[in-house]
DNA sequence: GCCAACGTTGGC
DNA sequence: GCCAACGTTGGC
């Protein structure tokens, strides 16, 4: 089991929205580091969901649901996406600040590299970002 | 809206 | 294969 942590613009893709979908492929990558997260998510995996910009906050828990495949918004073989479904809600949305406030978090990729949309997380700092969230 | 960080592209 | 130019992301 492995664990990411993935960014959307809350106006491009909200948490709510997904709610309300229920389900939905993650398109929109393209970069090959975050490519390369995609194509290691195995069915299971847990997913949490970042709003970036707006919010700028862990919102909830998503799982992997179907394995990469090729993105239906692109004939570029080049780029992937995953079926996610969310999970759960958090109680309280985990900021940024507190995320950069929490040391035993200050080596995650969404503070060492803000760039990346699609990055992996260590169990010890899931849970973490849950627990705080709870 | 600005700008820093950083990945990608293309000329040499 | 280096590196300057350029584009994109995302925090502020």
């Amino acid at each position: 089991m492995n664990y990411w942590l993935v960014k959307s613009e809350p106006h491009k893709y909200s948490w709510e929205k997904f709610n309300e979908d229920k389900r939905t492929f993650w398109d929109g990558v393209r970069n090959y580091q975050a490519r390369n997260n995609l194509r290691d998510m195995r069915e299971g995996d847990l997913v949490l969901f970042y709003h970036s910009n707006e919010g700028k906050c862990v919102v909830g828990v998503a799982k992997v649901v179907r394995e990469s495949y090729q993105d239906p918004t692109t004939p570029d073989p080049n780029w992937v996406v995953v079926d996610l479904s969310p999970v759960e809600t958090l109680k309280k949305p985990v900021t940024l600040e507190q995320i950069k406030n929490e040391s035993s978090l200050k080596d995650i990729s969404l503070i060492r590299q803000g760039r990346l949309s699609v990055m992996p997380l260590k169990a010890a700092e899931f849970d973490k970002i849950l627990e705080m969230g709870s």
